[in-house]
DNA sequence: TAGTGGTCTAGACCACTCA
DNA sequence: GAGTGGTCTAGACCACTAT
């Protein structure tokens, strides 16, 4: 009895042609069931792998089509978006966390169409410092829906609303962005840095189905790097 | 004969679930077996769609510990990154492409670093302008291992790197960051920019097995954004 | 030790799309 | 119309790990 032939090594396989160019841009590559018969194992074994080198942009694959190898391939970066307190944990530091203002205000018109909401409408808005160390790490500008249920008994004095709405709501549609932007002088002030200094911001604007939940904006301070591998 | 249960559906309704709250955070689901008896399909077919949403971060799965809902979700953001000329068609803008200065450099010791090769080792040292309809809108600072098969026969004055690249090495190994810099004068001329602008910068390296092939800076003119849907 | 997810198989049917 | 990938099924065995 032959031990099973796993997909993982039918993608290394597959993995090992392309580098070596035996399989080159543009070009065709066998079909499923001839990988399989050559490789010995199930059709199946064959599709699960290939299907996740497609699903990475290393291969195209259609219907009658077959498979190629793309000619332009669009490389896909992931990168993993943990909780600020977990993130700083992970560098070794010590997380800390600091409201500065709480105050219900029209939402702008940016965080509105990011959020699908109405503009003018009235949200709880937050600004909030985290700190690594004791020294700034990161500052938090949160648009938050005064209707999200429970939030009555959030107290963001002493919990980062990042992590209040981790645990409170339940994730269903969104969008992220990245984008380099000066420091105003409170960012500056807060984030203990040069006016106008470089600070990479994420945006992150979150709904529950038909409900904006929150946007919020993060400027993280200068010299701050997202790292991931391909 | 009934028509057969998609994974997809399997998915949505696992999705459903944990949005109504009918599977809270930190509480475990119901198993594989338990699941797909309920919901009239094969156990692989439910394991497919929990596997995805487990691969999400949205649930966390282990042998005999079951499927639990996690406390505190590792969203995942993924980024297509295509080649800047494609980037530039998709916007619907016409690129151009301008290579400034190339000569042969001893190799600095970020991206030494970057591509585990040698400090001081002798690399070509590449910097070009990417335009989108006649107006800057990236500016590259590449380094490229000389010992590259092919790259004699590359002409980077017509042909941007970035896509000789793609078309003649082979994808090994590679990491990706963003980061926020200031612009340099030098590149605040060639971006069109205030010196000391906030730049989006993405910084990529590549190796192919045990080779370095290339370390590159990508500089976003002011007010690039890089976005995505989670 | 036993329960649960991870995976393989062999066969089947379907959906897309190219010629 | 026919070839190819996409998926479902039923059953099986294995690997990990909680108890």
């Amino acid at each position: 009895m032959r031990s099973p032939i796993t997909w993982q090594s039918v993608q290394a396989e597959a993995l090992r042609r392309l580098r070596a160019g035996l399989w080159t841009p543009g070009a065709r590559i066998p079909d499923e069931a001839e990988l399989a018969r050559e490789l010995g194992c199930a059709r199946s074994t064959v599709n699960r792998a290939l299907r996740e080198l497609a699903a990475a942009g290393l291969l195209e694959r259609r219907r009658k089509g077959g498979t190629r190898v793309p000619l332009t391939p669009v490389r896909k970066a992931t990168f993993e978006i943990p909780i600020i307190r977990l993130d700083i944990e992970a560098r070794g530091q010590c997380p800390g966390y600091r409201l500065i203002r709480q105050a219900t205000e029209p939402l702008p018109k940016a965080e509105a169409r990011a959020m699908r909401a109405d503009p003018g409408a009235p949200f709880l808005h937050l600004l909030a410092l985290h700190l690594a160390d004791d020294r700034p790490f990161c500052a938090e500008d949160r648009w938050i829906n005064p209707e999200t249920p429970g939030l009555d008994g959030a107290d963001f004095e002493t919990l980062s609303a990042n992590e209040w709405l981790v645990g409170n709501t339940l994730f269903s549609d969104g969008a992220i962005g990245f984008a380099a932007t000066a420091a105003t002088p409170e960012l500056a002030a807060l984030l203990d840095c040069a006016p106008d200094a470089p600070l990479l911001t994420i945006t992150r604007s979150t709904r529950a189905g038909p409900r904006p939940i929150t946007a919020v904006r993060l400027f993280y301070a200068p010299g701050h790097r997202l790292e991931t591998r391909l």
